[in-house]
DNA sequence: GAGCACTGC
């Protein structure tokens, strides 16, 4: 890898005019398949041609790992060692110096310095990398980008000379691109990737969604593939953990009959190594897949969608492709998130198929036909700023000064009522008033790396310094699940117990507890990593959630020394302060016990939930009365999960507020200035609601008294010793 | 009595 001359990169032939056509354009679009050495090449150009002479040459890309691996290759092309003249910059990894002139980034960590110098006064070029993955950060740059270019009005004082703007996309939608920027220049690189030979091979339909159709095709078609094709390692592309297991015992099952049963070493395979490939996996587990299988072996890595953009596997020839993925999208009709099975776009079918012809010529078998390609899989996926939670993004831009947060130049728009809602629960949150201004929390909160109500709770806590409650628990909802979910059935059941340890062990029955408690008692453990391993939680996780926690103890130490922190007092026990707490931040998530072991949510969507089977609170539904809850699963049900059981009390005060400003209210407060005469409307508005509200408050006050602490820790007692009846009735 | 894709600050 090291000793390809970079002079016979496909690139090399136009440095001249790139350089040029930079110079003479504020945007310019450059577009090129993988391979052709635009990320490598184009920042040493400029370099090269003194455009880092009065700034740093900026370059964003979606993920780390890339940030990082392209900054090393870079730095050894240029010939410093990395974090000089090159360099990169990750969340917990600054690599870059007083004398880095090409600094590789995460486009997060570009959007954060923004924040801290709006004029981006250290930069002479920015450029966007990997714009037609349509990240929700690198979206959010070229609008800002855009902006700053064109209305440029009291944004940069101290500029010398004008930013210079690079986009770099594949060749899909450049035209867009260029319209966006003002009609723009497109410059195109051609590519350097061999042909994929591309097969329909069934008919899976649309509504093959559930996996135990689209999990046997792909084996089917894998198993084809291994006796009747050329030596080459095939990856397949599936969506998610417990497919993934399925197909691997499928194809375990399967090859060993196939491989007695036909001659397949024509091919000079003898065996299959089957591997699976997903995102919680072990790090050891992972490194068998990047190696070169044995002489007369054929890999087959079995993977989600982490290997189409985060993972390069090299030797692979073969893609079968599901025509799924696992896609979480933000339903604002119910106000929930939805993890669901859609079939994948044409862009990423042909993306996926790509991964074959990095080295040689290659070939892709789709397991559904081309009437499924042309008729249920979209053009392009749908950007994630349409399908996401916008909270964190809108209170970024206001802190920015976009107070039109409706107007913003997106390259495409959201749907209004997504922007609505985010408004409306940054207002809930105390992050802007009800003319849409930043407050004085909003601009602390803006500062934490969570999203909104989890930051509201934290500050809760540190005014009332008890931030040692929240920090870990902010840290622990930041990483993945630290809960590991074994594959097999009686490891399961293993891991099962040991968690119902951990949550008996916490003293709570409060899932916001048993994160903190893991959290204590890990770190506090001689071994840690041995400490996870047995008790089935994730060591990774728990790494990455220290982390975490000392970043964002670090950033509430920075605002605490301002004088303008929040302080106040509270006279109660530890157990109510946290939850007092988390109520704060959590009081949109707010559900009443209705019939059943069904909550409602009072929110307003009046949605119907059960709390998840995982939860410690699972199977006590009878003794609770009001909860708040951190996030929502729709699978067969409408699940929550991390719950805590609150009193009414605590949220009464709140509650009004979720109701108080409507669609319309906040609809003006996006577009324009509020005048007075709006505000004093809305204000005898409110009060009349408040008023209607408080009779409602009398009938309910009769229920509350039962859900403080002790009637929970009895309620839990009462159900242990009912369950332990139940087993000893049973067992004769 | 369920079963959670992937990123990022």
């Amino acid at each position: 890898m090291d000793s390809w001359d970079s002079r016979h990169l496909p690139i090399s032939l136009h440095q001249e005019k790139l350089v040029h056509a930079i110079k003479a354009n504020a945007f310019l679009v450059v577009t090129g398949e993988t391979g052709s050495g635009k990320t490598t090449q184009l920042p040493q150009y400029l370099y090269q041609a003194g455009l880092g002479k009065n700034g740093k040459i900026g370059v964003t890309q979606p993920r780390r790992v890339a940030a990082i691996t392209v900054a090393q290759r870079v730095s050894h092309e240029v010939g410093c060692s990395l974090g000089k003249e090159v360099g990169y910059q990750v969340r917990f990894d600054d690599c870059s110096s007083e004398n880095t002139v090409i600094k590789y980034m995460t486009d997060g960590c570009l959007l954060r310095e923004i924040l801290a110098d709006p004029s981006l006064r250290q930069y002479s070029v920015v450029i966007l990398d990997e714009v037609h993955e349509r990240s929700l950060n690198t979206d959010i740059l070229l609008g800002l980008l855009k902006r700053k270019v064109f209305h440029p009005q009291g944004s940069s004082p101290g500029r010398s000379t004008s930013l210079k703007v690079v986009v770099m996309s594949a060749t899909l939608e450049t035209a867009k691109l260029s319209e966006f920027l003002g009609h723009c220049p497109v410059f195109t690189i051609p590519g350097r990737t061999f042909p994929v030979a591309e097969t329909f091979c069934s008919l899976i339909g649309p509504k093959d969604t559930d996996s135990s159709v689209y999990v046997k095709e792909v084996v089917k078609v894998a198993l084809d593939l291994h006796t009747g094709e050329m030596t080459g390692d095939i990856l397949v592309f599936l969506t998610g953990q417990s497919e993934i297991e399925k197909a691997c015992d499928m194809l375990y099952e399967k090859a060993e009959a196939i491989d007695y049963r036909y001659d397949v070493h024509d091919h000079s395979v003898e065996g299959l190594l089957i591997l699976p490939l997903y995102g919680s996996m072990p790090t050891d587990q992972q490194r068998q897949i990047f190696q070169p299988p044995p002489k007369g072996v054929r890999k087959c890595v079995v993977a989600t969608n982490i290997a189409a953009t985060s993972l390069t596997i090299n030797g692979i020839r073969y893609i079968v492709d599901s025509g799924f993925v696992k896609q979480l999208n933000h339903n604002s009709r119910v106000g929930l998130d939805i993890l669901e099975v859609v079939p994948i776009s044409k862009s990423e079918a042909q993306q996926r198929a790509g991964r074959a012809g990095r080295t040689t010529a290659g070939k892709c078998f789709r397991i559904y036909s081309k009437e499924f390609w042309e008729k249920c899989m979209p053009e392009y996926t749908v950007p994630e700023i349409q399908r996401t939670s916008l909270t964190s993004v809108i209170l970024t831009l206001k802190c920015l000064g976009v107070h039109d947060v409706i107007r913003f130049p997106y390259l495409d728009c959201p749907e209004e009522r997504f922007i609505l809602a985010a408004l409306k629960q940054l207002y809930q949150c105390d992050a802007i008033d009800r003319r849409g201004h930043v407050t004085r929390l909003g601009k602390l909160m803006v500062e934490f790396p969570l999203p909104p109500g989890l930051t509201r709770a934290l500050l809760k806590g540190a005014s009332l310094g008890c931030e040692d409650l929240l920090l870990p628990v902010a840290a622990m909802l930041s990483v993945e699940n630290i809960f590991i979910r074994p594959g097999q059935q009686d490891k399961q059941q293993d891991a099962e117990r040991e968690h119902r340890k951990l949550i008996t062990k916490s003293g709570s029955c409060n899932d916001f507890t048993v994160l903190l408690s893991v959290f204590e008692k890990c770190r506090a453990s001689d071994s840690p990593s041995t400490w996870c391993r047995d008790h089935w939680i994730h060591w990774r996780a728990m790494k990455s959630a220290f982390n975490v926690e000392t970043q964002l103890r670090e950033i509430l130490l920075r605002l605490k020394k301002q004088n303008d922190f929040p302080m106040e007092t509270f006279d109660g026990s530890r157990s109510e302060l946290f939850r007092r707490c988390l109520c704060s931040g959590y009081f949109a998530n707010v559900a009443r016990r209705a019939v059943g072991r069904t909550f409602c949510t009072m929110d307003g969507h009046g949605s119907v939930v059960h709390i998840h089977p995982s939860s410690a609170l699972f199977d006590q539904e009878a003794e609770l009365d009001w909860i708040i809850f951190h996030d929502v699963l729709v699978t067969s049900r409408v699940y929550v999960r991390t719950v805590c059981p609150i009193r009414y009390d605590w949220v009464k005060d709140l509650l009004p507020k979720l109701h108080e400003v409507d669609a319309y209210e906040l609809s003006s407060v996006a577009r324009e200035e509020v005048t007075d005469e709006e505000v004093t409307r809305w204000e005898a508005k409110e009060a009349a609601k408040r008023q209607a509200d408080e009779s409602a408050e009398e009938a309910l006050k009769k229920m509350e008294k039962r859900n403080d602490d002790t009637s929970v820790s009895e309620a839990r007692a009462r159900y242990l010793q009912r369950k332990k009846e139940r087993r000893q009735g049973k067992v004769p």
